[in-house]
DNA sequence: GTGAAAGCGCTAACAC
DNA sequence: GTGTTAGCGCTTTCAC
């Protein structure tokens, strides 16, 4: 074997580095032996008699000294696998959302306690869906995990046949890919409105998400049942949908407290996501009324903003998800690399729950009348 | 053409799939034509003249049909280059956190702009760095980009030399990797302070983040610098050190009011992060205070948290960080690509600025006495 | 205009 | 125990 190629000359103090990897070929020779030995001195079981401790102890000592490593794609081409999964989600505007947070972070922990690597990819609108998600489909990740796809069609037509899938929250058709996650919104609703009940409130201003968004309408759906099911009477003017944003809450409430001056203030806020009971309780306290003493507000997701204000709200087990989609994947994963059909549900429905928080307590005695 | 491979039967209801991408190989078997000409019809411009259109044609649409992608590894093999980078970050707990959010939100954005996909890699603690980090170093992403590193050593011995690093926020000693990205705390907690006292507050209590860590300390540094150069002494007892957590500060306030009783209440609180400052306000609020109208919280870092209740603070610029930090380690990948050093500088300041917001008024006139 | 061959880094299957 | 060969999927020579 020539052993003419220089020798990588040590790398000088400025920021100058070899431009490759080290390979086996380059261990192999520093060992002077041939590839498969230091091949199979690196991979082969302490105790494997492939090659003799001798040449094993050189081979070590030769991939230290040039901290060498296993090049992962070589790896990938030979084994047909990554050890990768791919996130993809539509990117968040310049404002990181604590919904994407809250999954991310249990699809990192599933990654994590599965040995798997997270690759994230980003669509600025889930338009571009059709085109990029099949070029993702290159034998770069091992499968993917969709978060809260908002598609015309089923995917049907484009999605690849080839590579594992699971959709968190997928919202209307798409159901083409795979497994996917949801939560049951309606019943985490009514069992908020329910327990609302139960500390007396009676007169619930429901300030929820956008008409259309299933989850808004489930939650909204929530609420309406629990009150036909307690026989209480539904006060007109008593369910708002507004965007899911600070905003949208804050704007919402304020102007909802100035049609309806000198009625009685309600006892309770339910907010459709956390975000608008954040922006209900900002108007609320804009106004001069505290939280929860004068009026109690609930949120729902039970996202970083809500624990960090130790709101009451009704907590989607978000993180869950994301650490049970990572793991049914690499069950889609593994099905799919022996060719068996996976036999799981192809639809997850998770329960909320609700949290206890500061900002809800007893409904109070006296009610107030808005000023 | 043979076309007598069986047409994949609509898939059945059952999520079965095959266990392998579609390869140029049969792209090339389903057009009839050799693996060379399926390539250049592929990859070749619209009027190469290496293929006829005819074929051209015939190629596409069997790539079409077949939903071929080429393959990532095969490519990344072959070019030296994923087009990935890696993001590396303690596990933050089960509760993710703001700050790692607003840089990763830069990196995505950046990584986007490069056309290069992010992958997350993610350490129990930074005691695993020299175990793993030199094994992210195998070639499956071009460069990566170190957040918040903090070790003993300065990775000297074990970082390898082949992969171009960026670290954001390094402490202490590491700065072995390549370029390293930090703010500028001590000048933000300094002209935070001095807009506070322009304001007309003059006892202003500092809660700020625990002693030892270099960012905590730069922004009480520059609490104490603002006093001095204004020429405002530093009443007894305004400079606390907690942990940077909600809990730290809410605590710590607790205690400070409970422990200056029949006291004058400070004007203001300078919390040493937005999660210390919400803590101090939530105590303060408890305390049946009201925030602004008798004391103003200002937090550090205006994250996603602050942002929400638009509280004021310091606003570092993580985000700008994140996306700075994908363009200088392309950069750095470039260089390394040929062979060449990179020639811009090892360390980048970035200023942090004051953001206004409902927590900052002006100083009350009477002061209020601690109930 | 088209095809065959070599090689990217690696391992599994065979010689010797 | 050790070396050689082939092949993973692709592109880039180089012949035809």
């Amino acid at each position: 074997m020539p052993d003419s190629k220089p020798k990588p000359a040590e790398a000088p103090a400025k920021i100058l580095r070899r431009s490759s990897l080290p390979t086996l070929a380059d261990v192999a020779r520093e060992a002077g032996v041939s590839k498969m030995a230091a091949s199979s001195a690196l991979n082969g079981g302490q105790n494997s008699a492939r090659v003799s401790a001798e040449t094993r102890e050189r081979v070590l000592a030769a991939a230290q000294r040039l901290q060498y490593r296993p090049n992962a794609n070589a790896l990938a081409l030979t084994s047909r696998r990554t050890n990768a999964i791919g996130f993809i989600t539509t990117l968040m505007g310049k404002d990181p959302n604590a919904y994407f947070l809250e999954v991310f972070g249990g699809v990192i922990q599933g990654a994590m306690a599965t040995q798997q690597t997270t690759a994230v990819f980003t669509l600025s609108s889930w338009d571009e869906a059709p085109t990029r998600i099949p070029a993702l489909c290159d034998g770069r990740v091992d499968g993917l995990i969709v978060l809260a796809p908002r598609l015309e069609d089923d995917g049907q037509a484009w999605l690849p046949q080839h590579t594992p899938m699971v959709s968190v929250h997928a919202s209307g058709s798409w159901r083409a890919g795979g497994v996917n996650f949801e939560t049951d919104d309606e019943a985490g609703a009514y069992e908020m409105v329910r327990q609302m009940f139960a500390l007396g409130h009676r007169r619930i201003l429901h300030v929820g998400g956008p008409a259309g968004y299933p989850s808004a309408d489930s939650r909204a759906n929530g609420y309406l049942r629990a009150h036909a099911d307690a026989g209480v009477a539904l006060p007109p003017d008593h369910v708002l949908r507004v965007p899911f944003t600070t905003e949208g809450g804050r704007e919402a409430m304020q102007a909802w407290l100035q049609r309806h001056r000198g009625q009685p203030l309600p006892e309770a806020v339910f907010g459709g996501s956390d975000a608008i009971a954040i922006g209900c309780m900002e108007a609320l306290v804009a106004r001069g009324l505290n939280v929860p003493r004068d009026i109690s507000v609930v949120g729902f997701d039970h996202t970083l903003l809500a624990r960090t204000l130790q709101m009451a709200a009704v907590r989607q087990p978000l993180h869950e998800m994301g650490h049970q989609a990572v793991e049914v994947l690499v069950q889609l994963i593994e099905a799919s690399r022996r060719d068996e059909a996976y036999a799981g549900p192809s639809n997850i429905v998770l329960l909320p729950e609700t949290v206890a928080g500061r900002t809800l307590t007893e409904a109070r005695q006296a009610p107030l009348l808005i000023s």
